[in-house]
DNA sequence: GATGAATGAGTGTTCATTCAT
DNA sequence: CATGAATGAACACTCATTCAT
């Protein structure tokens, strides 16, 4: 691995573990092995580096998220899907999920909030777009779609949580998505 | 107000909008018009300022779970009561429960969780109490009690979080209560 | 002497010595014989440190100058009461005489300048109105104050400079203050 | 432009309008257009990198004072040749004159005044010969020549920055040129 | 000639905390 | 009870410089 790819790597982990305000720059470089000026040559700042670790997994994230699209009519299908991208994420990059679950709760006007918030409003933005099509076919829907949106997420979220063990690996069965999608279906169409 | 009073409701103030590890000590004693001095006589520190607004509040938290028991068999009002609970706790104050959804998810390493971490094992084990003994009637359920207890604080968390407007208020009715309370025994029953 | 004082004193003898931007906080500090933290307590800021010690001098150095107002209609007296002003400053605080006559010079756009230009704007205003003050008796000078001040700045400046020797001290007998105003004066009328 | 001559000048830009001190290398290659090995490449330091600067401008002054040797015995022509080198200087390089006004008078032990110092030592020795030639045709002043050459620096030089408008130009007339050597000149003589 | 990558030492500033009064 | 003053350690970041390519 390169030293930005290492820096990278450690910064996820001490982030995800300690926390980003609670995370000193030297520590990170001491783990990666390198001393501070390598990393403010690769990114700039301390932001820049957890800009850039986002900028990695959301980017991908959000391509998956849109794939669904266009709507094809079949909302248990599209649902399964949408679980199925998160539960992915959860597994096979426990930590940033990790980080992204307590970043996504962070006080509104903390410096960390700030500098991942675009990254979430796009996250929402591309959820959203999905719902807006799917409520074009159930009319019942319309005008909620903010509102489902914000609960799929809590759910789905919520749900990887709970599944989370402490050495942070995730194990959901298909079953379990199916549930999960019908469980989230049922809350929607009780509205 | 006390100045105790004032640093307290002040350091809530902060540390929610704010952060625990963003927040100095330095500006909440600015806020309350007070002095360091004056802060650490009453807290002896920025963890013991901490863990006095989680005193307050998790206190009566908790004792509210604890009179849902002993358990009468009715399942449905329990569950309602439980997430009445929370939705009051939410309402009446925002600026904690932020704080607590916040810190519920910060890095377990981190130094603010190593402060709060006993609170809310606590309340895991006092809702996981009102769990074991809901499932001496549901005996299909023994030995998910600790997931039933996750499960639970996420989605009700969730849903106020999603409930959640921008000047921090929440308005839930009645029966959004009924619906929440029902879509969580629709999940428990399908596992 | 308190802290406080120390701290200024030698703040003044280092940026005296070897400019602003070329000392460290530390240096000043281990040389007080204090650690930063109670600089920053006392100033703020090095800029503040900086603008402490202007302060001090400054508010002395105009305060005189407009004692000279109102100007009684004696060029000669005035002009050498005038550089007498500037003699005393010199001989009594070579340091500060020092600083002020190079960071008078610093680029605009520099750090430093930034900070103290505001003091060199009063001084200059002071020095415009007894000059405003004085082309009411001579006017064929109307519409050149400014650049009297200019120049009598740059004369008596210079004149010290090259008076102070090697140990920044200042020697300059009644009749040197004498030819120096009278100098100044045939400056003023050849132009 | 070569590599060398832009580096050269966007150093000469920068110094002069933000101080060596305030400079960091980054900056000045990063407005070159190249990287900092380049810069390192041809003048191996940043202090090297300010002598070159001085060591350009500095032999054409030098070289031009000296051209004024030996003395002819028209006190009133030297002096006003003397005032048209540097005014022409000024005119013709303000960057250069604005800088090296500002290193003259900067502290002594600091580092930019110790690359430099050299530089006005050789143009106080160009001068000082120049005074001393015209001192033997004078001999009420032998022995005074030092302080001649200051007061001259110091006069030619406060009227020149107070000639430098805003955008660094300079407009000084021949008659303005005479009546300086002769305000000079009237100085020397009163002493 | 010119570069990307790397560094040891230092920058100004803030941290939570303590002490004498 | 409350304060002004003080601290050691850490903070994010930048400095001038070098090395292998």
């Amino acid at each position: 691995m390169s030293n930005k790819e290492v820096i990278l790597q450690k910064a996820l982990e001490i982030f995800a573990t300690e926390g980003y305000m609670g995370t000193g720059v030297q520590k990170i470089v001491d783990e990666a092995g390198v001393t501070k000026p390598t990393m403010y040559h690769y990114f700039g700042s301390k932001e820049g580096l957890l800009r850039s670790i986002y900028e990695i997994h959301f980017s991908k994230l959000l391509s998956n998220i849109l794939e669904l699209l266009p709507y094809n009519g079949d909302i248990i299908k599209t649902m399964e899907d949408l679980v199925t991208i998160y539960i992915k994420l959860a597994t096979n990059e426990p930590l940033f999920f990790w980080l992204a679950d307590h970043l996504r709760r962070s006080p509104r006007k903390g410096e960390a909030y700030k500098i991942v918030s675009t990254y979430y409003k796009s996250e929402h933005d591309a959820i959203n777009e999905l719902f807006v099509a799917i409520t074009q076919y159930h009319t019942n829907l319309i005008g909620k779609e903010a509102f489902l949106v914000s609960a799929y997420l809590s759910l789905i979220n919520g749900y990887i949580e709970a599944s989370l063990s402490e050495d942070m690996t995730v194990q959901i069965t298909k079953e379990e998505i199916h549930l999960l999608a019908k469980q989230f279906l049922y809350g929607i169409f009780s509205l």
